[in-house]
RNA sequence: AAGCCCGUAGCUCAAUUGGCAGAGCGUCCGACUCCAAAUCGGAAGGCUGGGGGUUCGAGCCCUCCCGGGCUUGCCA
């Protein structure tokens, strides 16, 4: 059987490509050689203050972006995690064998929390519920960024806890490290692209193709360079977005070429501009295609359904044996 | 549950005794630039958390509600 992997993205905001270059492409390429799935999770989302008229449309959307960039629901399982509602369970049971003090040393909540002035418990506890998620189906398997390493590593923790306490059931999900692929934002390339910062510091995948023209042109670069100094951070960035771009598109005569052009010191940043926003362009447009021939389809709530029927169907069989190993409610 | 403090533009905060709701940052447009940034010029942006009241006049005073923070409790 092949190797099970599991991963999620929370459905707040819209794709951009910094998710997509970075993880999604990703989990499309896992899926050749693995059993995956993924998750849309709103679960996660509710840490935060989100508006529940919302909320549901854009888990949808989500999914739809994910059909999109091409996740698969013939060769893997895509679902949206509330459909399941055996990770909350799990996450309760994994919450009473995991260490406040861990939690506390979580850097993403510390960072997170400071930002709201309303914290929530769920924003604490966050982890534990990705760890469920994980665990839940016996994942070996998880791709992620650097952002998550500590957590995943807080996961293997509480799978090891759990077996020592209760006896051995979860295997241990090992880090599948992806292509660097750390796209930054283009408005200030010194920091990681994310929605939270704004409109202007993300490129949506879906986005109409005038914005990402604007976009891309309005990139930081620099004062210019003399030859042989090492490229800007807003100009390594606009290289890394094109060199992804390229490979999926295999070609691999551009991006040599601009380089050695850099290198000479005559490159001139509007033409890295332009040819990356065309082969962005070159990548996102079939994506917004298929998108819109999915959307028309109209069968995404049926391939939702399908995904969390059998997601539950895994989800089910682990919590059976959970109950069974921790000893939980009066039927056997 | 009680006490205290807080809520003003997207964000951080001003606003004299109760007297025209403002600034910085961000956003949008323009100039400059190979393209951008920075800089300069211009613009948009508000039910002052909500309801009621006092007053000629309320961001400011009274009252209730909602939300948040801190403190001391109560119940499970």
């Amino acid at each position: 059987m092949a190797k099970r992997v599991f991963s999620g993205i929370q459905p707040t905001g819209t794709l951009h490509i910094g998710n997509y270059l970075g993880a999604i492409r990703n989990w499309v390429d896992l899926q050749r050689g693995h059993d995956c799935i993924y998750c849309v999770v709103d679960y996660h989302a509710i840490t935060i203050d989100v508006d529940p008229k919302e909320l549901r449309a854009a888990s949808r959307s989500m999914a739809l972006d994910l059909l999109a960039c091409g996740v698969d629901p013939e060769r893997s399982i895509l679902f949206v995690q509330a459909d399941v509602p055996q990770h909350t369970e799990l996450s309760w049971i994994l919450g009473c064998v995991t260490s406040y003090g861990d939690l506390a040393r979580m850097t993403q909540f510390k960072d997170k929390s400071e930002k709201q002035e309303f914290v929530s418990a769920g924003l604490f506890t966050y982890p534990i519920l990705q760890a469920a998620d994980i665990l839940i189906y016996k994942a070996l398997g998880v791709p992620v960024g650097e952002d998550q390493v500590q957590h995943l590593e807080l996961s293997r923790r509480i799978a090891r806890r759990f077996n020592a306490r209760f006896g051995e059931l979860f295997p241990e999900p090992e880090p599948i490290v992806t292509k660097g692929a750390r796209i930054m934002s283009l408005a200030d390339p010194a920091s990681k692209m994310s929605k939270s910062a704004g409109p202007t510091h993300y490129v949506g995948v879906m986005e109409a193709e005038s914005s990402i023209r604007k976009k891309v042109r309005s990139a930081v670069t620099d004062v210019g360079l003399t030859p042989g100094e090492a490229m800007s951070a807003g100009v390594a960035n606009l290289f890394l977005i094109l060199e992804i771009a390229c490979e999926t598109l295999g070609d691999a005569a551009t991006v040599s070429e601009l380089k050695a052009e850099f290198a000479d010191g005559r490159l001139l940043y509007s033409q890295l501009k332009d040819t990356t926003f065309e082969r962005l362009m070159g990548v996102l447009r079939p994506i917004q295609e298929r998108r819109a021939r999915i959307a028309a389809a109209g069968d995404v709530d049926d391939i939702l359904a399908d995904g969390a029927r059998r997601a539950s169907a895994i989800a089910s069989q682990t919590m059976r044996e959970v109950r069974d190993k921790v000893g939980l409610g009066a039927a056997a």
